[in-house]
DNA sequence: TATGAATGAGTTTTCATTCAT
DNA sequence: CATGAATGAAAACTCATTCAT
């Protein structure tokens, strides 16, 4: 069973919770009401009380895996921002662990998704933009204490390093959970490359 | 239509090419044995002379666009190899035209499905050896010329070029394809970033 | 349309009674999902509720001729058992009327099934077995009450009884119901031949 | 394959027996025209030479399992005819070994086929009443040579043979061959009981 | 005659959705 | 709000038949 625990009221979240684990585990492909409402701990005939159908309730899990992503970059907090700020954040943000990786696989199915979805594909390109900004902001600021070269291309820096993130994470993904931590080097290595 | 012209013999690779296309086009979970057969020209009846199932299918459509995408690095010929080298490399490799979408677009789902699928994790982990691979040899080559830098990880050098491929690539497809050849600099400025 | 009151709760046995019929009617066969539904009056996505697919329907049905069979000659009841008690026992066992006739068609359909089915060769085994016993039974009391000789070969006669049965009732069913009696003249013969 | 050598000319007789054997390995359920064309050795393209469609060959395999029994017994061949010659007779037509297993397995699918089939109907009534006129005939030999009852009812006592003959053969379907010489037994027993 | 690729109707099965309770 | 039986459209798959070679 799912994250829910037995009689409580039910919400949206409970749902969307177990919905995306289905995913992470099963793929889109398998994923049925029936299986949704085994896995959420009710009847199929209750699941319309808080989505209208299926797709309804895709596009809730597969913006979930969004949000979170990025509620967890933005809650980070940091005193001071130096170039060793980077390190947790990326840690952070990367499938190393049970949670991240339900999230990043969500992700992978939402990525898939927007190839063919329009709606799916701006809010693929919002997220990647807050996402981008967010970087630049950094990088700015660290060019301005003068831990990165001036000349630095900061839009370029930070589009490398979102890349780098997802094509590792998703790659991550086809990897057994306790290797993936050797894998984030490459990230660190690219950037100590820009400390100047 | 496809590309098949009426009655002409039927082949494998006439219906993997039109899989490949209507996956491209739609999405996986948009592809019917109807689908396929209209697209192809043939009746659903013919499809089982060719492939045991829609799963055989599938399978074959999404090791398609592997191989596509590796042919496509391997029969590159070059008769000295600099650090310039890798520039036409990158840019064969990259989503930049209807041709290299198409494959890019049947890749995700490839990756998407070898995320629930073991077998599927097993041909995309080969590929990416493979290509990581080729990385590597160009890489030591380089350094040997001495147009990178001695000390430079070939190992983290050559996975940070496959997972910005990866990401940008998976990325592009959420990009008109006129947009594309802008996103390359982010790579090529990777490159020059290792030069001795 | 079977004998099933239009919107009464369905059951499983509803199902089992009209694909016996069905059966009996137009042979296992021309049995198929469609049919089975309408016979019932329900659609076909409502069987699945009750049987994991027509497998599983169809064993459901034949077990069910062999259990038909079975019980009515078990509930028997008989104050004194004489050889003169074995005469309705078998009329009641055999295709004589509407009912025993279905009963025998699907009965017919369960032992051509057993012969390249492992698991019903054991049903129908089964089911044999408790006849002869129920027989041999008998004929141990008719032995002992002196009816029939002491050095009959119970085992024997009771397999003889069986296979005559077994014979004859599917032998019936290539006969005009009507014309059924009178073949049951030879069964009767045999047990007055083993009257001491 | 079937009992064709190679390279030989086909005939409709290669077809059915290879068709039989089918029929009785796996079932009529189970019979399709490319099994057929395989064990014949031929492609589904030959058939339609030999045959009518499909119903048309399983129709000849069916007939050929009543055939092949009548024109054993028929040809069998007694100087002078003695109650101890319906041994030898019931032992040639029983499924004891693998030629009249086969024989018995289509004919009890024709027996099954019969029973919603008017023309299979006439055909299963026609041979057993071939076979009944035939042990009638013994019959009445043997009560004018005084070794059997001159009271004894020859039409109760062939159709008690014919009944419990198809009873055990259909029923020693269901049981290994190594088993079935034990089986006769009852037979043999009924035998003796009308000896005079 | 022989071939076997092609056909398409027919079958089973799955599943999102609905609705009376 | 909750239930889960019922629905029927749509899917994959099977297979007897046809026909150009």
């Amino acid at each position: 069973m799912a994250g829910k625990s037995s009689d409580h009221k039910l919400s949206r979240d409970d749902i969307i919770t177990a919905v995306a684990e289905l995913i992470a585990e099963q793929g889109l492909e398998n994923l049925t009401m029936r299986n949704i409402a085994k896995h959420v701990g009710c009847s199929v005939g209750t699941l319309p009380h808080y989505f209208d159908g299926k797709d309804d309730i895709v596009i809730a899990a597969l913006n979930w895996s969004n949000e979170r992503i990025f509620s967890r970059l933005g809650n980070m907090e940091v005193d001071e921002i130096h170039l060793e700020s980077l390190y947790p954040l990326i840690r952070m943000a990367m499938p190393v662990d049970g949670v991240s990786d339900t999230e990043w696989r969500v992700r992978l199915c939402l990525w898939d998704y927007a190839a063919t979805n329009e709606e799916m594909r701006d809010t693929v390109n919002k997220i990647n933009d807050s996402v981008t900004d967010l970087l630049k902001g950094l990088l700015d600021h660290l060019q301005k204490t003068g831990e990165i070269h001036a000349q630095q291309d900061k839009d370029a820096t930070a589009m490398t390093l979102l890349h780098m993130c997802i094509g590792g994470g998703f790659n991550m993904l086809h990897t057994p959970l306790e290797q993936r931590e050797g894998k984030l080097q490459p990230l660190f290595n690219y950037i100590e490359s820009i400390r100047a």
